[in-house]
DNA sequence: AGCTTTTGACCGGCT
DNA sequence: GAGCCGGTCAAAAGC
């Protein structure tokens, strides 16, 4: 680990604390890369973004990766790097505003840094924003489709999921390209402003959001940061078929449809018709029959129907709904959702069929289990709480208060599994409860999404796990707590993280944890170095 | 005949 | 304790 000589550049944005292992101690500890080894790392990813299109976001917190060995570099670690990026470029073109890695080093805290404060002009983001899939956009074909993440074509039409499967592809490549980005940083002028924009968009984004070309540019979906986000969506294909496959193989039965307050459409209730089989949704549509939000609850006891001829989605009468496996990743969800992110409500949004598709098949069913925690035995991050949970707060479920002035012509739904509310205790402090997990097509763990438990705090964050390693964690956070950091627990959290947290004003913040076991964590260190690009809310 | 859908009523949790 | 609300039940109707 001939790099970690070096000194670290600034830009691990937040380290979150690391599983514990035998040999480290309970606070964790990290050692910074070298800079060259960092700035390798952002240099490649950055540089490989760039060339897709990629961009740091303002609102992107994004922690560290470290890696110990340039050599020894894990797929994973290009990851992180990768996912990284948005904070790197920002953070090399300016540079200048931030601390020297020694100064990190000899505060240990002096991290926080606030995109704003250099952000380019006109980068402006007010609302978590939300991401065109071209309707009818497979994610097969998104991930096939280098094309959607080329420069010319941006980033759009990406969940994060999503983004994390594209960016780990693609950070596979820009592998090779390490060294000559490094030789070359020049290269990161490549990133200007409005492509940083549009990784941040990219990132931030938890609700993907599909902007059909029946739906016409209410200035609510679209993207505000950027002049480039704008067209970008504008210029969705409007040759996608509105009319997407949305079968499961699953029947249903619907038992009951109401009208829920605060949604102008009813929503619809419907169990597995399999005998004994304990699965529900919740389907909201629009009065034009498009579905604007499923939520699944429990999983299927048993065998997707074969051969099934009433293997129809139930859920959608219209006939317009079909999966039959080929899972969608497009999700879209306009003004009605994007008002509903306002509020804070789950960053989940996925695309029903590619929710389906992770939830009928088998192997993904453990993903959606109740009661499972996928991904955090191998953290180590204990996400429970060791507190009882509130029996009433059992079956809770994302509820949606939508102002009756929204508007929602969606044409992909959001797509909610509902999973028990454990109240977990994260490292920033605060105390959250888990609401729900999804497990997304192309990546074996599952998507966890957190409330804050603080009565009348509508904060949420969710927790993705990389798919190549699940300790490369994004969470991203949505809306402000309006209230400080419990004060109960501390040995398990980090102080500053906590502050930190407490201080974001964010609506939508995304931290990248790096972890740990591979990062050359040094007993007595603590995080030194925590990088915070985000954008203030702006009112 | 068997299944699904519809729809008003009921139940229970929450405030 | 009352009211609100979401979820479910179950009878009737439809396919």
């Amino acid at each position: 680990m001939a790099d970690n000589q070096h000194p670290a550049p600034p830009l691990p944005p937040s380290i979150s604390s690391p599983p514990p292992s035998s040999s480290l101690p309970s606070r964790p500890t990290i050692t910074l890369p070298p800079r060259s080894s960092m700035e390798t790392i952002f240099n490649a990813a950055g540089g490989g973004l760039a060339g897709l299109g990629f961009s740091p976001g303002p609102m992107t917190l994004v922690s560290s990766f470290f890696s110990d060995n340039d050599e020894c570099r894990s797929f994973s670690q290009l990851l992180a790097g990768a996912m990284a990026s948005p904070a790197a470029i920002p953070s090399q073109l300016h540079r200048q505003s931030f601390p020297a890695p020694d100064e990190l080093n000899s505060t240990g805290r002096d991290d926080d840094f606030r995109f704003k404060q250099n952000r380019p002009p006109g980068l402006a983001i007010a609302q978590p924003q939300f991401f065109t899939v071209p309707p009818g956009m497979s994610p097969a074909s998104l991930l096939d489709s280098p094309g959607l993440f080329s420069p010319g074509q941006g980033s759009f039409g990406m969940t994060h999921q999503q983004a994390l499967a594209q960016v780990t592809a693609q950070a596979a490549q820009a592998h090779s390209h390490l060294h000559v980005q490094t030789d070359h940083p020049s290269s990161l002028s490549t990133a200007p402003t409005t492509s940083s924009t549009q990784l941040s968009t990219f990132i931030t984004n938890t609700t993907a959001h599909q902007q059909g070309p029946s739906i016409p540019d209410s200035g609510v979906a679209v993207n505000e940061s950027s002049d480039f986000s704008h067209s970008e969506l504008r210029s969705q294909p409007s040759s996608f078929a509105a009319d997407k496959p949305a079968e499961d193989g699953y029947n249903w039965r619907k038992y009951g449809q109401k009208q829920v307050k605060g949604s102008e459409f009813p929503r619809s209730y419907y169990k597995c018709s399999h005998p004994n089989c304990p699965v529900k949704k919740k389907v909201e549509r629009s009065l034009d029959g498009q579905v604007t939000e499923i939520i699944y609850k429990g999983q299927h006891n048993h065998q997707r129907p074969q051969n099934n001829k009433r293997a129809k989605d139930t859920g959608n009468p219209s006939g317009n709904s079909t999966i039959q496996g080929n899972p969608v990743l497009a999700s879209q969800v306009q003004s009605g959702t994007l008002n509903k992110l306002k509020e804070g409500i789950a960053p989940c949004s996925t695309s029903k069929k590619d929710q389906e598709s992770s939830q009928a098949t088998p192997e993904h069913l453990s993903g959606t289990s109740d009661s499972e925690e996928v991904g955090d035995a191998e953290t180590g991050v204990d996400e429970k709480d060791e507190d009882e949970p509130d029996p009433k707060r059992r079956s809770t479920e994302l509820k949606v208060s939508e102002p009756a002035s929204s508007h929602r012509t969606v044409t992909e739904p959001r797509i909610i599994v509902q999973t028990t509310s454990e109240v977990d205790l994260l490292d920033d402090g605060y105390r959250w409860r888990k609401y729900g997990q999804k497990v997304v097509k192309g990546n074996p763990y599952p998507r966890s999404y957190y409330k804050c438990t603080t009565p009348g705090c509508n904060v949420r964050k969710h927790v993705e796990r990389a798919s190549t390693d699940p300790k490369a964690v994004i969470t991203t956070y949505e809306g402000k707590h309006n209230h400080n950091v419990p004060t109960a627990k501390t040995s398990s959290h980090n102080t500053a993280n906590s502050i930190a947290s407490q201080r974001k004003p964010d609506n939508v913040e995304v931290k990248k944890h790096a972890v740990t076991s591979k990062m050359g964590l040094k007993n007595d260190q603590q995080p030194i170095a925590r990088l915070r690009l985000k954008e203030e809310q702006i009112t």
